[in-house]
DNA sequence: AACACTTCGGAAAGCGCTCTCCAAAGCTTC
DNA sequence: GAAGCTTTGGAGAGCGCTTTCCGAAGTGTT
């Protein structure tokens, strides 16, 4: 049947018509505003069904300024048209992982997630633009690099929004967070504790703040350890960069029996590298890998990890971004996760 | 500073009053529609340059019957309320392959993808008559299941609408989809081709169409070779499930020799099973995935597997739904993806 | 100079809904 | 039974935008 979108849909105006009442009368019924005498509002319902009506949200949002959508924002500052790292950043579990944790409490307060992506200067003027519009009630910003503009244009316009992973600037923004630094002292103390005596680190990209963290995290742990120099080398958090990373530290300290990697992806890569190198693990190398994500209990050895509890991080931002749309004077606040250790067989 | 969304944002009257032509000369200026005088032009832009103006999504879909998005359906017609499996959907990496895909197209367009999930039957009749009215130009399905009665309430409501994966029932639909079976037959005749002998499959859920296309499609193949009995177990394409169904099959048949796995997921499961019992691949057992997803390449040894180019359909469904949306009466079309095999050290 | 065309900008009618007024009606209370 | 209250339902004014319809210019033709 190949209707089209032809005939109009029956309007609130319609079902008043046909129940002999006022379209106001049909709006609080429908709405369950004040008392409506029993009779009429059944007879409202019996219209209701008949007619087949379904309001019209975009109409019904005009007015009230509300949409039942929260904008998931994935900002890219440093994005080109055509960069295939949106692609592999959407491929990657952390993705899904905050999707679900986010749906987990939107579905059940029957609100909707779209999904935009703010790279250009025009983008994120155009998305700032529509969101004071209420296009969206709210935003849950993933900031991908440092120095994001985004967040500050979003408190500026008064959206509110809720960052997953804490700002690179200061911004007075609502964040969930995670304690990059701790976890990543859990992985040091593990390591030193498991007999490991040279140290080495696989890190992500410096720029952004959650991989600093572990970064410094790890550095900081290690030294109150008595290792007052940890050998780096930064990977991009893909499984290719890690493996890179992993040969250049092999070749730069052949002595090495341990090494913490920012992420399980790129502990994968680590992986591949040790094995090609003729190292066993966790009989040579220990490895410590970040996140705990599927990638972790797939791998062989099993990556011992620090569990980054993501979705429930994502859910909380959401609860966070509904607290703020109906409290827009509430006050900004944070919210740090602990990381902990799940020991597997890695290390 | 706190401002809220309390001050008036500009409205196109206000542009209209700062240049000082009327509300229908900026509408037509803002929209470049009809030849206006480029005196007049240049009055307007500058005008809704000083007053900040950013024109009102809502108000302009409200009259023109178009949104700017695309709904992403994911419709599970078995879900629960709080069933864990909508989370474990959105972590895999198929969830997220297909955002990639779709926003690699949507994005080029300006347009945005709103995520919808479709569980209960109360969610569906919202959910299409939500559409019906245009809070989305059309949406994107993905179903989970068999037997799922929104492809169908979807095209008898005429709703532009395209499905990754074929509906298990026949519903006059756009669709993209696998070869799976085609897939399938490429598995089993690597796996004789390599001297393979005792071979056995490890099946997905037998109510999803893409499943049972796997399935029936190794059979049919294995038959074409003289095999006219392949022990399968099934699972739901789930790491635990691929390992259970891996130890179930080795129990069964201790001297097999080939295994074609649904997924590579499950692949997995089956690796750390088939290592448990002390065979090696793929010196003792040759081991075949399907997806060719991130998991093939992190597996040890990584995965001879089925290519699934998974974002290019989602980028060809994206582009079949807005020439639908473009041009209502265009006739239903499918469009179906051939796999190929690709060699690893698995198999 | 009169006519027919074309081009261009403004007035105004909606799109479908909510919600503030206001009037009518029902109820108490003295 | 009149004054004062509390329900209850209707009229109608928007929300911010697009777009049709017209009249006023401007252009060209005979």
């Amino acid at each position: 049947m190949q209707t089209g979108r032809v005939e109009r849909l029956p309007t609130l105006e319609d079902v008043a018509r046909v129940a002999g009442v006022s379209r106001a009368t049909v709006s609080r019924v429908v709405n369950g505003i004040r008392n409506v005498d029993p009779q009429l509002h059944e007879l409202v319902w019996d219209a209701v069904g008949r007619t087949g009506y379904v309001p019209n949200r975009l109409a019904r949002s005009l007015v009230t300024r509300r949409t039942g959508t929260v904008a998931l924002v994935v900002s890219d500052s440093e994005a080109h048209d055509d960069d295939p790292f949106m692609g592999r950043f959407f491929a990657d579990p952390y993705f899904g992982r905050v999707v679900g944790g986010l749906m987990s409490v939107l579905r059940t307060a029957g609100i909707q997630l779209a999904l935009q992506i703010a790279g250009t200067e025009d983008q994120r003027t155009r998305l700032v633009g529509d969101l004071r519009h209420g296009q969206a009630d709210g935003a849950i910003v993933l900031s991908l690099p440092g120095r994001d503009p985004l967040p500050r244009m979003l408190t500026d316009a008064g959206v509110p929004a809720v960052m997953i992973g804490r700002p690179a600037d200061p911004v007075p923004i609502n964040y969930v967070d995670l304690a990059n630094d701790s976890g990543a002292a859990l992985a040091a103390d593990h390591l030193v504790a498991t007999g490991r005596h040279t140290i080495v680190m696989i890190a992500g990209p410096p720029e952004v703040p959650a991989s600093n963290d572990r970064t410094t995290g790890f550095r900081n742990a290690m030294a109150r350890h008595g290792h007052g120099w940890v050998p780096v080398a930064a990977g991009n958090f893909t499984q290719e960069s890690g493996e890179a990373a992993m040969r250049t530290l092999l070749a730069e300290n052949p002595a090495l029996d341990g090494v913490f990697v920012a992420n399980d992806v790129m502990a994968l890569g680590a992986l591949l590298a040790l094995r090609e190198a003729g190292r066993d693990v966790p009989a040579d190398v220990s490895l410590v890998g970040f996140d705990d994500s599927s990638a972790a209990t797939s791998a062989s050895p099993p990556l011992t990890t620090i569990r980054h509890p993501l979705e429930d991080m994502a859910a909380e931002a959401a609860k966070l971004l509904l607290a703020r749309i109906e409290d827009p004077g509430m006050r900004v606040s944070a919210v740090i996760y602990e990381p902990t250790l799940v020991t597997r067989r890695s290390a």
